[in-house]
DNA sequence: GGCGAGCTTTGATTCAAATCAATAAGAATC
DNA sequence: GATTCTTATTGATTTGAATCAAAGCTCGCC
């Protein structure tokens, strides 16, 4: 049963992994929507200059943890990485979920500390910038300048996408709203935006919405009975997208 | 009653208007907060070169809204102003609240547009910062780079420490925190931490938090009745801050 | 290929905060 | 200075999601 979503999946991870040796910005096929995006040829083989690919992470690996020094951000090359900060009562809020394209790690330029930790949720290689040549290079380059504000600032206005989400809708509308994000983020990468794997577990969902693992199962049910989902363990099909829109409540 | 505090912020923002025309980011008393933080002398002439001053707002205008091209950030110079998306069904999210010396703004980046409204909670003078010249200038001083980095990476770490708030507190702990965080900025500008004057509605708080404003003003009227604070409609005494900081059980 | 720990689902009950409702207190307007 | 409009408080009731409880699945590991 867990068949074409997973193996689409491992297939992106496993040509990004077989090839490490030779992969680059230039030639990456993430680029147009990961950070070289809007760069010049030449430009790109700059930026690849200080970008460090290393051995993937394995599921449960940390890419980094709070309050280690702040080097580098990264960029997914293929699998998923969850971002989590922990309370000071022990508890983690999850802050995010990064897929391939995807750049985490700038909340630790404030403080030269990181202020969440980074995860793998399943086997994941990522490209290691190191945020010193990164500054160096940007301002060098205004196009790089420019788009890494502007990652910077659509992390931002995620964030308080986020927030209004927690602040003002209901559990089912929040699911709803998670299932399309990470729908067109499928979506953007050429995959499918109505079958795909979900990489973490219920209980993260529901870490992330301000949920409890019950919830999220009782809706991920509801959604099934409803036929606007067909929910296989971690595997979702969307069967009806208008109507997990409208579940949604959202534009978005 | 309305008494010492409102006269102090009322004069920090006199202070701020009447001397408009020979403010200038040398002399501002709020740049070891703000922007021109850890510039030299005459990096900061540069700096102030490209702000620009205009006359205050008046409680009730906006600075920017929602879908308006982006064109400049801004730091607030005296006064208050409260940031705040539209829902698609038309509620609005307030997403934050900014003191003398704060930025806002840079949600607007990433799509050229800017990404919240923001409107004065009282009279406010605001320095506009074009952000086509501020790029520039980042390019040119690498200090002003980097603390510019360092202020967006900010504003996503207190939005991921309000996006947990919002996900994990209880409806008590959110309003001792935002209580918590009001009195830490004043007290940046050497302003009582204990004694202050809300600029925002029992509306706004709510909104922010996520809590109706029935919540609020229970949770005002409980805190005075168990005497760690003294509320006078917008005038608040913190009378126990180890109190309050234990409503609040969290660190930050 | 089977055992066990950790996920996931489903049901019953509780509870914190929302909603509904009414009054009171300020602020703004004439 | 009265009147209206907005903002804040307090109380009664409802409700959505949490908590408590108990199976049922999966998947990794021997």
């Amino acid at each position: 049963m867990t068949t074409l979503i997973s193996k689409q999946a491992q297939e992106e991870g496993a040509k990004a992994c077989a090839h490490d040796f030779q992969v680059n910005c230039g030639n990456c096929r993430l680029n147009s929507i990961c950070l070289p995006l809007a760069l010049e040829r030449e430009d790109i083989q700059q930026l690849d200059s200080i970008v460090q690919r290393s051995k993937p992470l394995q599921k449960g690996q940390h890419l980094y943890r709070e309050e280690d020094d702040f080097q580098s951000v990264y960029a997914v090359r293929s699998g998923s990485i969850k971002a989590y900060r922990t309370t000071d009562d022990g508890r983690e809020q999850v802050t995010g979920f990064y897929f391939p394209g995807e750049i985490l790690g700038m909340d630790g330029i404030s403080n030269n500390t990181h202020a969440s930790s980074a995860v793998a949720l399943e086997t994941a290689a990522v490209c290691e910038i190191p945020f010193a040549s990164l500054s160096k290079l940007s301002a060098l380059m205004p196009n790089l300048q420019g788009h890494f504000f502007q990652l910077m600032s659509r992390e931002i206005t995620e964030d308080q996408i986020l927030i209004t989400l927690l602040s003002k809708n209901s559990a089912d509308e929040r699911v709803a709203a998670l299932l399309l994000s990470i729908s067109a983020r499928y979506a953007r990468r050429k995959l499918s935006a109505t079958h795909f794997r979900l990489p973490m577990s219920r209980v993260d969902i529901g870490n992330y919405l301000g949920l409890t693992v019950e919830t999220v199962s009782r809706i991920f049910s509801r959604m099934q009975k409803m036929e606007v989902l067909r929910v296989d363990n971690k595997e979702i099909e969307i069967l009806d997208m208008q109507g997990v829109r409208s579940l949604a409540n959202i534009s978005a």
